[in-house]
DNA sequence: AGAATAGTGTCTGTCAGACACTATAGA
DNA sequence: TCTATAGTGTCTGACAGACACTATTCT
């Protein structure tokens, strides 16, 4: 017993940085993967990430948005830690700790710089299955998933897959995206009412219908959390 | 930019294993600290933690464990990841990322334990302000507790502050000294049986009134979420 | 006018808060 | 019987679901 706590005693682990960067197109969950580049797993499909820079990152946070940046060439509109992975087998060079992200973009913002590069790509949630996936990931991205629809019941942070200006509608699809499951347009209104964090435009906008309101979130609000869930 | 993966090529961040372990006593929250027994921050206190040894850990919920159970003897009943915490500035060594667990013991499990060690002791919650801490492990609780006290409001997460078999009353003191304020005991007891996930006993026990229903947890069972928080 | 989409009014159901009520133990 | 604690009955209020209704735009 009676370990000194020196840094050089134990064998550092492994330790990465991943993020599941996740956008909504057409009324389909995607999310973004890379295809590697180096071994182990080569040529398969991976989350974007990889080691800390010291020099470079202050900190993890700024490693995952350096990594997201190589692959899409913007910082995303929303992250957070998922939690970390780690273990003996989940990678064969030996004990590894993956740090997961997860995060939020409109695909109007990213879509046109994927499409030129031929080593990433969306995927949608419902075919990560059948993708030649490395490591863990396919069971960290599942993990992802379900925290993001969790969050999707009761709080707004579906806005971050959508456009600066956006309609009650369009923020109903992409929710409805992501739960995977239709929801009452009136209840999504009365909490963007409740939750106050979103300017209503003068602008309207065409729809095929009735023109419809422009919303926009209020510059430097935190994200609202409600208290009760939307249910399942 | 096209930077390889190559394992060598940055140097490795240092890496720990902390763990916020709470439980109840009296009416007050309490976290475990240990004081330091190495540099950096030598004598001060700091939460319970270190390196990963891959030799003997699976997991890092296996390196939490270990080194909680050399603080307490005790395995935790329940344990979490938290998230992590990391920096350029955190330590003086250098650049590190610490992987830090939340967990919860009844107090009657390891208290007689503790109070044989002169390096670890319970502090009450609002008593960390005045004790001089190791790092950002201030902040860390403070987080931790936040955590905690959510969970408290949409579910049955508290009972793990709780021995084997306890009263409809103890959960309702454990869960007010977690969020600190009262809450309705029929609340309480509507939850207790919309959860199914206590067991009833046949024993009753005495309480200065009439005497208490005994509840255990299922065994097996996991914790239940609610779809609305209790009120703040 | 008719179709399509936007947005409102309002009833119901669920569950937390409040609090008075009953039940049962010990002194 | 008195006090203390356990546990129930039940009303209210907040808010999500359901869905019919009105509003506005285009063809």
């Amino acid at each position: 017993m009676n370990k000194s706590y020196d840094i050089n005693e134990f064998k550092n682990p492994l330790f990465t940085v991943d993020s599941a960067l996740f956008t909504v197109i057409g009324n389909s969950l995607k999310v973004l993967m890379v295809k590697r580049a180096n071994e182990p797993f080569l040529g398969r499909w991976g989350l974007p990430g990889g080691f800390v820079d010291v020099d470079i990152d202050d900190s993890t946070d700024l490693t995952a948005l350096r990594k997201l940046k190589e692959k899409t060439s913007v910082a995303p509109q929303y992250l957070e830690q998922l939690r970390t992975f780690s273990g003996i087998n989940r990678d064969p060079r030996g004990f590894s700790v993956t740090l997961v992200y997860f995060a939020l973009v409109a695909e109007q913002d990213v879509s046109s710089h994927i499409d030129t590069v031929e080593d990433a790509q969306w995927v949608d949630i419902k075919q990560i299955a059948d993708l030649p996936v490395a490591f863990d990931h396919k069971h960290i991205i599942e993990q992802a998933k379900e925290r993001l629809q969790q969050k999707a019941l009761y709080s707004m942070v579906p806005v971050y897959c959508l456009p600066e200006y956006f309609t009650v509608s369009q923020l109903k699809s992409v929710i409805e995206a992501i739960i995977g499951k239709t929801i009452q347009r009136k209840s999504l209104i009365r909490r963007i009412e409740a939750a106050e964090m979103f300017e209503v435009l003068d602008e309207k906008v065409k729809s095929g219908g009735r023109l419809a309101q422009l919303y926009k979130v209020k510059p430097g609000v935190d994200i609202v959390n409600f208290e009760r869930n939307l249910s399942v």
